[in-house]
RNA sequence: GCGGCCUUCGUCUAUCGGUUAGGACGACAGCCUUUCACGUUGUAAAGACGGGUUCGAUUCCCGUAGGCCGCGCCA
């Protein structure tokens, strides 16, 4: 799986909910430095929640990176299947004296944080069964058993992106390991399956920055090797605040259907929270040979919809028209919209070219491609009705009848109306506008001489016919 | 409450003690143009506050304020 020296990193999210905006941004992260040195990138389902884990967050979660195109190295590695060696690690850890029982009742604890609370004191467990002599005849239950933490000097997490953090280890305290129901807790769980997946590099967000400490003194027991942390500082939605759904997408499907692409999902969340100079356009292969972890930045970010708009723009502009006119085609389908019949999809394709150029998603293709699927007789919207005047109208039947016989290319097409207008000493955008309020029904489309090829002879002239007056 | 992290234009960021504090998105004003978009030219726009250190601080240190994260037998 992984060689020896090679560096290998991780995601590891749990599966209760789908993939959300700023998990991809961290799986990211760690794809992209697995694949800048080399070395693995591993999936690991974290659903030791078995209450809020379910099948369909897994897929969703499968589903996500595969959209943005970052694949896993190796298995999947599911959580709950290693509850057993989760397990055997803490009765070892209780062997080494390093852990013991606790037998302390949820109504004790929250005792304890209440007076804990009052007295202004950190919210810790007290370790009152820390030595079992001293703590008097076991209630008839059973225990958890927690880590004996030091209780003195400090915990040093030494961050690539935070820098050197320290913990004292009086405000830490014996947390956790195994549930009373033997089952382990996420904290004992993580540290096992870094270690056992040989993972040298946790990239996370910052949210894990005390658990940090946490994990490592279970490390230090166990006297495995520390890997290496990058804790990267959590996005935020547009006005500052926490990420929410009122902020609108949050899950990497609601950006597909919003109709940005991979490449530039890929490109803007990279820009958030890591540069490279003044570099902003940055396809995936220039962010595989150029991602560090020394140049992420150290505070939060908010996400930006116009300037993800800007940079899917770019990547729009620069994809391929079959395969544009495929995910349109696939988002049009996501979207419940009808669906084009085979000469469409020629059309739409047709177009294709024209309609990149003017759109920063496929939703703004798609609503460009409109007038393909539109049928006569077209409904106008106000700024197309107020093109059409009464003596636009009549010069839009001069028009169509001195577009009689020719060959019906956008080259052809446009030499004659601009003859056209020039015969009737009007400017093109005269005619032109008419023409394309008459042929979409909207002020605003692509080129209309490449609507009026597109559309076909047949039917273009039957709805510049459709607005004319004799 | 306790602990940790963060703070440069509206937003994302560059700057690794000395710059007219740069770029991008957005905004505004032109140009281009059959509409829109693209492209292009230009304008406005920033070092939270207060102390130090230093010949010199956006940059280093301390404090204050604000924001965020953590403090579960959740992950």
């Amino acid at each position: 799986m992984s060689a020896p020296g090679q560096i290998v990193t991780r995601f590891a999210p749990s599966p209760t909910g789908f993939l959300h905006i700023g998990g991809a941004r961290t799986a990211l992260f760690n794809w992209l430095f697995a694949r800048h040195t080399g070395g693995a990138f591993r999936l690991r389902i974290e659903d030791t929640d078995r209450q809020r884990s379910t099948p369909e967050a897994i897929e969703a979660i499968l589903e996500g990176m595969a959209w943005l195109g970052l694949d896993h190295d190796g298995e999947v590695i599911y959580q709950f299947a290693r509850a057993e060696r989760h397990r055997a690690v803490a009765e070892e850890l209780m062997r080494k004296g390093a852990a013991y029982h606790c037998y302390a009742s949820q109504e004790e604890l929250s005792e304890m944080r209440d007076r804990q609370k009052a007295e202004s004191k950190p919210l810790r467990y007290d370790g009152r069964w820390r030595d079992r002599e001293l703590a008097g005849p076991k209630p008839n239950a059973p225990p958890v058993v927690r880590l004996k933490a030091p209780q003195t000097g400090e915990t040093i997490i030494d961050d690539k992106v935070q820098g050197e953090v320290r913990f004292r280890n009086d405000v830490l305290d014996d947390f956790v390991l195994l549930r009373a129901d033997g089952t382990p807790t996420y904290m004992l769980s993580v540290v096992v399956d870094d270690y056992d997946m040989g993972v040298t590099h946790i990239i996370r967000g910052d949210d894990h920055l005390t658990n940090a400490a946490r994990q490592r003194q279970i490390i230090d027991a166990m006297g495995w090797p520390q890997p290496t942390y990058a804790h990267l500082p959590l996005l935020h939605g547009p006005d500052g605040a926490k990420l929410s759904k009122r902020h609108g997408a949050q899950g990497i499907h609601e950006y597909r259907d919003l109709g940005y692409l991979p490449e530039g999902m890929r490109n803007y969340l990279l820009r958030l929270g890591w540069s490279h100079g003044d570099d902003e356009i940055i396809p995936t292969d220039r962010a595989i040979e150029w991602f560090n972890l020394e140049s992420i930045g150290r505070s939060p970010a908010r996400i930006d919809f116009k300037k993800l708009d800007s940079i899917n723009g770019h990547y729009i502009r620069a994809a391929d028209d079959d395969a544009l006119t495929q995910e349109a085609i696939v988002v049009m389908q996501r979207l419940g919209r009808p669906a084009l019949t085979a000469d469409q999809q020629a059309q739409l394709r047709a177009i294709m070219p024209s309609l990149k150029e003017r759109a920063k998603t496929v939703i703004e293709i798609i609503d460009g491609a409109s007038f393909i699927s539109d049928s006569r007789p077209l409904a106008l919207d106000d700024k197309a009705q107020k093109l059409l005047s009464a003596d636009a109208r009549r010069r839009l039947g001069r028009l169509g009848a001195a577009l009689g016989g020719l060959t019906w290319t956008a080259g052809d097409i446009e030499a004659a109306v601009r003859a056209f207008a020039e015969a009737e000493g009007a400017k093109l955008g005269d005619v032109a506008q008419p023409l394309r309020a008459a042929l979409t029904g909207k002020a605003v489309s692509p080129p209309v001489f490449d609507v009026m090829a597109t559309l076909g002879r047949e039917e273009a002239l039957a709805r510049l016919r459709d607005q004319a007056a004799a």
